[in-house]
DNA sequence: CGCTGAATTGACTACCCTCAACATGAGTGG
DNA sequence: CCACTCATGTTGAGGGTAGTCAATTCAGCG
């Protein structure tokens, strides 16, 4: 459900069965014309400015969104107003799901950088769904890996210091990075500080004396949004929270 | 997919048709036969005890489970061993969602109390989801809600001090007994301090604290497990960290 | 060249954790 | 019936991690 990552849009050659993403996006086998069915409801959108909105908390739902290239953020807003950062979304990756329960969005998804993203309409979906059995039971799967990795988020939130939860997202955008056959351990940082201690529950200064913690320790390097991971054991440790 | 809390595994009424709780558990007009379909392939077990486990980490995936009556909770264990708890369940709530993603689940659930649930395999609710759309619809939104749900957790995690979590617990908990009909100002926790403590990533020295100066602030009573709310407003307000 | 926003660094503060003592209540056995 | 233990919860004193406030640096940009 992800096209190559050209950006030109009458490239013909665009489609599920030809991107390169399609081993993160799409990992259960299809038959031919099964992708063509899929090819045929996924719409591939105008790339998205850096602060863009691809969508709004309590617009209504309609569809689900795959990253194509870039990355963006969603952000849940409490009563009071008060922004929480609960992802950072790559290449590959889906965004979108909290619509469904209520059939409006509880999040707002805003990219971090150029984005551009392919919309794949939910209810041509659920239809689809119903005659393909892999394709439900492939998106079943997503959501569950959704929940799943929103409880590791709970997890680091509730019993991890400051440390320990700047090592586990450079972890996580490492190991992202490595399912896309892009460097391990040297890569830029598409989120800012902020959205960095957002996302983290811990603030933007907190987060710079980290960074510089873990630098004088020699376990990464930092400049700018680039960073390379000089010690990947110590980095996990700390990560475990054996530090 | 619930039935009546009626224990006695031989009643013949027992049916997700006749559940009171299939208004939580079921909100979705079904036909008659597709009802009975459901009820076909639900499996009624007998009751766990406090402290029992539904299911632990690693097991093989087969089934979800609708909880009857009773509470649960469910924990994520980390690499290193740190148990978190991800969420409390009450009746007419479903547990075991975070197993489809790798086929085997990355949570356990335990009994907070004398506790009993209907399983459901998830195989056979795929082939029933196939051929009645409503249902496939149903399970994307019971899916949807958790993650939406998850999503609040992470913003109370990351953003709020000890009372706004433990208000906001208190509320969350009063809101889904009136979901069943139950007094909303005044109820039981199913759950120890420890267990409130390492939900919301405090210690049971603070929950405690919190309780009693909720408490001398005529916000609450507290005695025991014995929760009465008696100023709401007060609460919603130290829920949403206006306090 | 100054302006603006993002990031870093330092000094001080506060909230919550740690450690410890004590209280309470259920269960057990003499 | 009482003494005992054990688990659970409460309360107090002190300390540490991360937050707050503020100054500074730096890059991008009109």
């Amino acid at each position: 459900m992800i096209t190559s990552d050209a950006l030109c849009s009458h490239d013909k050659r665009m489609s599920c069965g030809n991107c390169r993403l399609n081993t993160i996006c799409l990992p259960i086998s299809l038959h031919i014309d099964e992708i063509d069915h899929l090819d045929n409801i996924v719409q591939r959108r105008k790339p998205l400015q850096k602060g863009e909105y691809l969508y709004r908390a309590n617009d209504v739902f309609h569809s689900v969104y795959a990253i194509r290239s870039g990355a963006v953020k969603s952000i849940n807003m409490s009563e009071a107003g008060e922004e929480q950062i609960t992802g950072f979304h790559l290449p590959g990756e889906v965004v979108g799901l909290d619509g469904l329960a209520n059939n409006i969005y509880t999040n707002s998804v805003i990219a971090l950088e150029t984005a551009s993203v392919c919309e794949i309409p939910f209810n041509r979906l659920e239809d689809l769904s119903l005659k393909i059995p892999s394709l439900q039971h492939y998106f079943f799967q997503l959501m569950s890996r959704e929940i799943t990795q929103e409880q590791q988020v709970i997890r680091l939130l509730g019993k991890s210091d400051a440390e320990t939860r700047i090592a586990s997202l450079l972890l996580s955008i490492s190991a992202r990075n490595g399912r896309r056959n892009l460097a391990t351990h040297q890569f830029l940082l598409p989120m800012s500080r902020t959205d960095i201690a957002n996302f983290l529950g811990l603030t933007i200064e907190t987060v710079s004396r980290v960074f510089t913690r873990l630098q004088k320790n020699n376990v990464i390097t930092v400049n700018k949004k680039e960073i390379a991971i000089v010690d990947i054991n110590s980095l996990r440790n700390i990560a475990q929270g054996q530090n």
